[in-house]
DNA sequence: ATAGCTATTACG
DNA sequence: GTAATAGCTATC
């Protein structure tokens, strides 16, 4: 008998098996989307093998698939194959994976949002008395004016009275309209990109030398290193290009959905009418259902998207494209906590794709595979137009006033700029207003009632905020300790640089960009294309504008305070410094006219920052590998973070002991590690206590299966938190 | 997830 | 005694 292995939509971690019925055979196929009963109630499951059983031989009676939900699969066998390795690899179960990787809208059929109109009957015959329903008569004069009104508009003149009466009388009637939406729409925000693009040498040999592999139809992954405006760009859109000639497609990944407007932009302008679908998490389910279909409609594509998009159903995918691969945005926070560039190199693998991960300052971890494993690594050593890199100064702040923000080179530049009518970029890595609310006469410092760090002050809402558990509270006049009107706002975030622009260049047009303003739907793509249009001087933001974006006319770009990050004490410090400072000068002097950076600091003798200055990688990464080596950091092993937590701090202690305790016995015979417990650098987040566990491996393939039965026979007691990160990123 | 089962507790 | 309820288990 034919049956399907069905996994269903609720967290079990092993798949059904369900009879297809004749009637079914052949319309239900591996990636179908189909109805069943499971127990007693209805359910959606996605049906992930074929197989022929002997029903007699089961242990259990088998019950048959109802229909499909559409008349294709929704996914395919390699994305199947993607969720099962994603599940094993980062520890987590498999129903997270799907929640991720399939949107709602597709795995749960939600109908198309409607939009209602009201219409006329035409030839109703009725006619409304004037005298005697002078309401009714308006609003039927009202409807012959606008034969197709929105039932909303109509609604705002008419009353709901009104309108039950009309219809009772057949004099109108109501239709649906699937409500219509743009992605990036027709708008041409951004500017035009120069059509005849001819590449450079360098450029021309990277692309000879991938397209061969494209011919092969062998996986292969590259490694594009080209310093900041040498023209990554070009060689992707010419390989683009190759591909879609040869009918294949395309992904395109960029860490952050801020980027995306960009790119797409670009690539519509290139190849005149192309379809190319959007994909991140900012789309309404229609749009997301838009480019699903789009994807499995489509047999040769670009799709232009965020980590996310690395899970849609793409045909002939011959091409993946990590851009800035080095971004740590790839790594996605909650669960499943999947890498998207380990990910796409993963997926690539599967279905015999090239992956060309592109970057000014790559990881660690991808340089280090084009010395050590069989990466291949492409460069870009120059600027494009002999374009120079920008002339960076450092500035000591420990000699400028304390309190001051610029420094004096700074603003001098500032104003030569603005007087030149050239534009400024200005970066803080800080958001709100000031960073920490204290007091001068005790040593009160606010700071969040359930997570252990300090509260910012956000002057446009007057209230301190956490920036992890979003707990907001008034501002405090007085010490709530010890009653001094002393209460010192220190520290610098993007909302007090903002109002000291305004304050020192009163006639400049200044604009900020971070995660605050990101609530408003596509406002930052308004900010950005103002800004390129010249309609804004100045643009100073958060990690947001450091990466990525091309201003021709931007030539200083300063960074406030390059001392922030270099305090996180973790072993990726050094390499997201490097990364930072070299990606936000980057920005500058992309045009004809050549671009300045300042970089202030508190640690102008830092070896980072001397690196930075001149840019040089190989020289940055020789260093930094030295130093992973020799305390076995990645990229010589994998990390899993461990967190355990819980309200009750005995507890979450005891059982972290208890727990590190059965890791090292479960490891004994592997070449692992069990560093912890320890607390967790953020003790205490949203009421619960933090502790951290951490497991340094050789190879995560080897241990997963074995730590992940070992985590599911374990009872963790009720209160208790426990989670994995693979290869994390952070150690919070 | 969630229906359906059992053990547990409150109530008078 | 019942009724409400928290915890537990299986789901093809």
């Amino acid at each position: 008998m034919l049956t399907a292995e069905v996994l269903i939509f609720a967290p079990i971690d092993c798949s059904f098996t369900y009879a297809i019925s004749d009637a079914l055979r052949g319309t239900v196929q591996v990636g179908s989307l189909v109805n069943i009963i499971v127990g007693k109630s209805k359910k959606m499951g996605l049906v992930v093998a074929l197989n022929e059983k002997n029903p007699a031989a089961l242990s259990y009676t088998l019950k048959p698939i109802l229909s499909t939900v559409y008349d294709i699969p929704i996914t395919d066998a390699t994305l199947i194959k993607l969720y099962f390795w994603i599940a094993k690899y980062y520890l987590c179960d498999l129903f997270s994976v799907i929640d991720a990787a399939i949107p709602s809208v597709i795995r749960k059929n939600i109908p198309f949002k409607l939009v209602s109109y009201l219409q006329l009957t035409p030839d109703s015959g009725i006619v409304i008395d004037e005298k005697k329903l002078p309401k009714q008569y308006k609003a039927w004069q009202f409807l012959q004016q606008n034969p197709f009104i929105a039932k909303s508009k109509f609604l705002e003149k008419f009353s709901r009275n009104i309108l039950e009466a009309l219809s009772r009388k057949n004099v109108i009637y109501e239709t649906f309209q699937r409500l219509e939406r743009i992605v990036y729409g027709a708008s041409n925000l951004l500017k035009k990109h120069n059509e005849n693009v001819i590449l450079t040498l360098e450029q021309a040999q990277i692309v000879a030398s991938i397209r061969q592999s494209l011919q092969g139809k062998t996986f292969q992954v590259y490694l594009l290193h080209g310093v900041t405006g040498s023209g990554k760009t070009e060689v992707y859109i010419d390989l683009i290009c190759h591909v879609l000639k040869e009918g294949g497609s395309v992904l395109y990944l960029l860490p952050e959905l801020a980027l995306t407007a960009q790119v797409v932009e670009k690539l519509r302008s290139r190849f005149d009418g192309l379809s190319v679908l959007v994909w991140h998490s900012g789309l309404s389910d229609g749009e997301r259902r838009d480019t699903w279909q789009g994807a499995l409609n489509e047999t040769s594509t670009v799709i232009v998207g965020a980590r996310s998009a690395i899970f849609l159903p793409i045909n002939n995918l011959q091409l993946i494209i990590v851009d800035e691969e080095h971004e740590s945005a790839y790594k996605q926070s909650e669960h499943p906590r999947y890498h998207g560039r380990d990910v796409a190199i993963y997926r690539a693998k599967l279905q015999n794709a090239v992956c060309l991960l592109g970057s000014a300052t790559p990881s660690i971890e991808s340089y280090f595979n084009t010395k050590f494993k069989n990466y291949k690594l492409e460069i870009l050593s120059k600027r494009i137009d002999s374009h120079q890199l920008p002339l960076v100064h450092v500035v000591d702040m420990r000699y400028e006033k304390n309190s001051n923000i610029f420094s004096r080179l700074l603003i001098k530049k500032m104003e030569e700029r603005l007087e030149k009518k050239e534009q400024i970029i200005l970066f803080l890595n800080r958001r709100g207003y000031a960073t920490t609310v204290l007091c001068r006469c005790c040593d009160f410092i606010a700071i969040c009632p359930h997570c252990s760090i300090p509260l910012t002050y956000h002057r446009t809402k007057n209230l301190l905020i956490c920036h992890f558990c979003a707990h907001q509270e008034a501002s405090h006049f007085k010490c709530p300790k010890c009653g001094a009107q002393e209460i010192l706002y220190n520290g610098v975030g993007t909302q007090r640089v903002e109002q000291v622009v305004g304050e020192l260049f009163p006639q400049a047009h200044a604009a900020r960009i971070d995660s605050d303003i990101m609530g408003k739907k596509y406002e930052f793509i308004h900010i950005l294309s103002d800004f390129r249009k010249g309609k804004t001087d100045i643009l100073l933001g958060t990690q947001m504008i450091a990466k990525g974006l091309d201003f021709p006319n931007v030539t200083l770009v300063g960074l406030l305070n390059a001392n922030g990050s270099l305090n996180q004490q973790d072993f990726r410090a050094n390499e997201r410094t490097f990364q930072l400072l070299v990606q936000v000068a980057g920005r500058s002097g992309r045009g004809e006219i050549p671009g300045e950076v300042i970089i202030q600091t508190h640690i102008p003798g830092n070896e980072i920052i001397f690196l930075s200055k001149s840019a040089d990688y190989v020289e940055f990464f020789t260093g930094e590998l030295k130093m992973r080596k020799m305390f076995h950091y990645p990229p010589y092993r994998h990390i899993i973070n461990v967190n355990l937590s819980g309200e009750n701090l005995e507890l979450v202690k005891l059982f972290s002991k208890d727990f590190a305790q059965h890791l090292v016995k479960l490891f004994v015979d592997e070449p692992a590690e069990i560093r912890g417990p320890m607390v967790s650098p953020l003790e205490k987040l949203q009421n619960r206590y933090r502790y951290t566990i951490l497991i340094f491996v050789q190879s995560v393939g080897k241990i997963s299966e074995k730590l992940q039965s070992f985590r599911n026979r374990l009872t963790i007691p009720s209160g208790i938190y426990l989670s994995f990160d693979v290869d994390a990123l952070d150690f919070l």
